[in-house]
DNA sequence: AAATAGATCATACGCCGCGTATGTCAATTG
DNA sequence: CAATTGACATACGCGGCGTATGATCTATTT
C-alpha cells in the first residue's frame, strides 16, 4: 500500500505552510528565519527547498492557502442573502473585516506584494476579485447599478476597502475611525447604484456594518 | 569660514539618497547592496550608518523626499483651477498618474509599506493625505460633496486610485484598463456630490483624464 | 597657536541567513 | 531482490548586515 506515503508527504507540506504562515504573520517575511520555523514543524530547510525550490515559493503557497480561505469566506457571505445588492454590501463589509486580521494584513497586503509583486499579478488575489466582479456583472445585468466594467469597480471598491481596513486597524480609535470610514464608503458605493427616477435609497445600505452605530454626524 | 562644511555634509547625504533611490527604485529594497550603492556614491557603509543609522533609516529618508515632491506636485495641480471641485478631481488624476511610476509604485507602494509598516502610520504619506483630506474639506463646506468626514473619504479615494492605478501599470494593455478604470473611478467619485435637485452633472468630471477617451460604453 | 574635543567617514571583524551540492535512507518498480 | 527514484538531512561557501575601531579633519578653548 502506497497511501502512507503520499500521506506523509501531504503532511510535510502542511506543516510547513503552517510554520511558514506562524512565522511570516508574527514576524514579517524578511525576519523570519528559514532553519527557526523549519525546525519548529520538526523539519529542515532541506525539506523546504524540496518541496517549494527556494523561500518565495512556501510564501506563494502560504499566499495561495489563505486566499482561498477568503475566497470560501467571499462566497458563503455574498450568497447568503436573495437581495444581490444585499449581497454585494455584505461582501464588501466581510472583504473589509478580513482586512481588519493582522495575518492577513501583514503576510497578504504587506509582503506579499514587496516579494512577489503586484497581486492584480498573482493568481491568489484574482480569486477574490473575480468573486466581487461576478457579483457586480449580475448587478449589472440587474440593472440595479450603473453601467460600468466590473472588474474595474470591483478593484476600485477593493483598493477603498483595503485602505480602509489598515486605517481602521492602525488608527488609534478603531471603533471611532470604522464609524468613519464605513459612512464614507457607504456614500461612494452608492455612487454605484443606479437613481433614475428613485434619488435616495439609504435603507438600501442600513445593514453595511450592523455591529456598528450607524447614525448620520 | 565654517560654510563648506555644512555644504560637504548636505552634499554626502544627499548623494547617499540618491544613489539609494537609484537602487532601491530598479532593484527593490531588499535586492539593493548597501556596499553596492554606497560605493557607487563613492562612499562606504560607514557615511551611511552614521547618518541614518540603518538600511530602513535611509529608505525612511528616500521616501520623505519622493513624497515631498509628491505633495508639492498635487498642490500645485489642485491649486491651478478655480472651480474647487475641478481642482480635487485634477488631484486625483495626478494621484493617480504618480502612482503610474515605476519608482513610486516600488519605493512607495510596495517596499515601503512591507519594511516601515502601513502608510497610514508615517509622517510622509499622511502629507499627501493631508492635502487630499483640506480638498475635501472645502468641497464640505462649499456644499458641492455630501457631509463625509474628509480624511475618511480622502482614504478611501486614495486607496481606490492606488490600486486602479497598479492595476493599469501591471496591465497588458494600460490603454485600454485605464479608460475602464477612470469611467469606474467617475462614477464612483460621483457618489460624493450632493445632487439635491439636480441629479446629473456628468459635464463636472468631463476632464479626469483629458487624454484619455471619454465616451461611453 | 597649541591642544582638546567632537564630528565625519573608512576599515576590519564576526555573525547570520540563504542557496546549493552532496549524502542517506526508505519506498517503489521490474 | 536488485535497481532506481524520491524525500529529506547534512555540510559547505558566499554575501550582506551591524558594530567596533581607527583615521582625519574641523571647530572650539585657553
Amino acid at each position: 500500500m502506497h497511501r502512507p506515503r503520499k500521506e506523509m508527504i501531504a503532511e510535510t507540506r502542511a506543516k510547513l505552510i503552517a510554520a511558514a504562515r506562524q512565522a511570516f504573520g508574527t514576524l514579517g517575511y524578511a525576519e523570519a528565519s528559514m532553519d527557526d520555523f523549519t525546525a519548529s514543524a520538526g523539519l529542515t530547510r532541506g525539506a523546504l527547498y524540496h518541496h517549494f525550490g527556494d523561500k518565495k515559493g512556501l510564501l506563494q503557497a502560504v499566499i495561495a492557502e489563505i486566499d482561498a480561505e477568503m475566497s470560501a469566506r467571499l462566497k458563503v457571505v455574498s450568497a447568503k442573502p436573495d437581495n444581490l445588492w444585499q449581497g454585494f454590501v455584505d461582501e464588501c463589509t466581510a472583504y473589509i473585516e478580513m482586512a481588519l486580521e493582522p495575518e492577513i494584513q501583514r503576510i497578504v497586503l504587506r509582503d506579499g506584494p514587496a516579494v512577489l509583486g503586484d497581486p492584480s499579478q498573482w493568481p491568489s488575489q484574482s480569486t477574490c476579485i473575480r468573486s466581487m466582479t461576478e457579483s457586480l456583472q449580475r448587478l449589472s445585468d440587474e440593472g440595479t447599478i450603473l453601467a460600468v466594467d466590473p472588474e474595474a469597480a470591483a478593484r476600485l471598491v477593493s483598493g477603498a476597502s483595503l485602505h480602509a481596513a489598515q486605517w481602521i486597524a492602525n488608527s488609534n480609535d478603531p471603533e471611532a475611525t470604522s464609524k468613519k470610514a464605513v459612512k464614507a464608503f457607504k456614500v461612494l458605493l452608492e455612487g454605484l447604484l443606479n437613481l433614475t427616477g428613485r434619488l435616495h435609497q439609504p435603507d438600501r445600505l442600513s445593514s453595511m456594518h450592523p455591529e456598528i452605530d450607524q447614525s448620520p454626524a
